[in-house]
DNA sequence: AAGGGTTAGGAAACCGGTGTCAACGGGGTG
DNA sequence: CACCCCGTTGACACCGGTTTCCTAACCCTT
């Protein structure tokens, strides 16, 4: 009957637009209401109109409008991810995990990168969370420890996940790195190799994976009846440079230590240049041990030993606690599976 | 006079809501469609109204909700980035300079990697689009080559800009990254230095950059009075691993290259370490130089000499062209700043 | 002073969904 | 047989903006 010459897609719809909730109700002859009913899988549908309505939606190839949707439910589709990590690896997988677990949930990734040391840093994510009224954010550390942030976040009523390396929250709101442990195996493996003077280069106080890195070294080294010297501990800020003046400052001690442990892979960059500044060959005459087991680990000479950290795993569990309550998964589901650090043993630390 | 006890902001809002237009209308005396112009900054208001207007505004601190907004515009304030290119620097450096550019605009940024092998990207992309009703996407290489993707931009009316190595669109919807004078800098150095059997491992042919590194490489080898000898040119895939395969190959050739320039530093560090395992010490034995200026090209011994590319800057010139029509700027001005890539000399390349 | 062209500003519809609540039909109960 | 309850469904208002269309006021001519 319809003589309109609509190029493309089923009868009764105009052309060029996308379908809307109306059509799929005049198409299927029930209320938009109904039709909403069966988007959001409401019970009380009778499964013969919710089929009938279903055909009609999957016919028209219609999609919900996320504005339309987010603005009755005051609620947008987007995930936040707010983070100060400055490693463009640990960014990346981080935002590849996330996205893993996003697909085909509808909502999607918006990265937000923000500075601890800016003092509008609060007032700034309150802005962004609140204009973007976001489904749910993510925190890495460090910026996952800063109780500032997270009271705003809770003020505002906006779901999130932190991952830090001790718990630091609710378990739902959680994802624990175990650093402790990754720590306590670099350690192990070193006090196994014969080491007794072991030098440690821990990142910034700011982040508490610094300190909770020391302390897993700390720990295996005393069960092993190995003593950590406070003298050959340093502080450096996970970054090449500041490997590069510790490492200068424990390698000028006499004795000076037989291996170093670096909070992270960085810094034991940083360490490999010193050593190799003061005519001192890795392994032989020092064992070097990272953390984070960035992809240069297995790039630079020699291989550098080091603790892999699953980051993108980690990325997709923290998602995952993120959409639980909409998939209908109970919180009190908190048998998952837990980050598992491991260390990789390659070429840079070897027997005394 | 008014005894309400609300906690926060200014008299006649209800508590623990954010103000809306209708809030802002109904205080400063004038209709909705009345304060929308002024958030608009429509010419068809007068100036006292203006003013009173903002100053409601401003006492209320309102911001428009974008997605009503984005409903009534049929257009978010997203701005896509969709990327295939799996370097973590490049991906993190990019979306900083984007995001450089998007701040104080009130557009935030949503990440999209994708897989230019499978056979889904396309539809993939256009749901992603069309459900977002995108502001605009930026598309870096090697996503910017292909030109089904950006069919369906155009038939969804999304504005984009490509950015690529050789100009492949109309100048606003193009940042050209100019390969072909990094690698011509590279070439004239290494002939400069010397070096006449100069070997090249390109990136994959499914990346224009290939082409036009090696083009760059020749034509300055060519000025030179140098010539590149093709059975001096391997294949390689921006991965360290095939660098390390494509290097093999080279210095198995005798006479060996005296020097290679790698497309990438990812395969620089390739060739670094077949010519360690070959005994061969770079740069007495090898010179290299390799493109992207990574940050570990300092950090790996010897330092890597290479072309560096300034992607941040890059990500936010890219997303100002995509601006550009918001503020009112003429397409026309296009006498921007061009990307110039520069050589980065250190230590792995030196006189023959 | 009447007529005509601007211009500032408002009423109502609309963007595309969801919440509230009442209505409807059929089966069980007193 | 009247009444109630329950599973379904729809009408209508609403989310917070923008667009369309119209009116009233103002200024300048004639």
């Amino acid at each position: 009957m319809t003589d309109d010459d609509t190029p493309a897609g089923p009868a009764g719809m105009k052309p060029g637009k996308r379908p809307t909730i109306n059509d799929v109700a005049r198409i299927a002859g029930v209320s938009k209401k109904t039709v909403s009913r069966v988007i959001n899988q409401s019970p009380f549908v009778r499964e013969e109109t919710r089929v009938k309505v279903a055909a009609v939606i999957d016919d028209l190839g219609f999609t919900p409008d996320v504005q339309a949707r987010g603005l009755a439910f005051r609620r947008s589709f987007l995930v936040g991810l707010i983070y100060d990590n400055p490693s463009p690896n640990y960014v990346v997988n981080m935002q590849q995990g996330v996205l893993d677990a996003l697909r085909g949930s509808g909502l999607e990734l918006v990265v937000h990168p923000c500075d601890r040391s800016n003092p509008s840093l609060v007032s700034e994510i309150r802005a962004f969370v609140e204009r973007q009224k976001l489904f749910g954010v993510i925190l890495p550390p460090s910026v996952s420890e800063d109780e500032a942030v997270i009271e705003v976040l809770r003020e505002l009523d906006c779901p999130y996940v932190r991952i830090a390396s001790v718990s630091l929250d609710v378990p739902e709101r959680m994802l624990v790195t175990n650093d402790h442990l990754g720590a306590a195996e670099a350690g192990r493996h070193l006090a196994d190799l014969g080491h007794r003077r072991i030098g440690f280069i821990s990142g910034p106080v700011l982040f508490r994976s610094s300190a909770v890195r020391g302390g897993g070294l700390r720990d295996a080294l005393t069960e092993k009846g190995v003593a950590l010297d406070e003298g050959l501990v340093a502080e450096g800020a996970y970054t090449f440079e500041s490997g590069v003046e510790a490492a200068k400052s424990l390698l000028a001690l006499d004795p000076r230590p037989t291996a170093i442990f670096t909070g992270n892979d960085e810094m034991a960059l940083g360490v490999f240049k010193v050593a190799r500044d003061m005519g001192l060959e890795i392994p032989r005459d020092l064992s070097v041990v990272g953390y984070d087991d960035l992809p240069m680990a297995s790039r630079v000479w020699p291989n550098l030993t080091s603790v892999r950290l699953p980051i993108r795993d980690m990325g997709r569990m923290a998602a995952e606690k993120l959409l639980a309550p909409m998939r209908g998964l109970d919180p009190a589901r908190l048998d998952q599976p837990e980050v598992r650090p491991s260390l990789v043993v390659r070429d840079s630390a070897r027997a005394i």
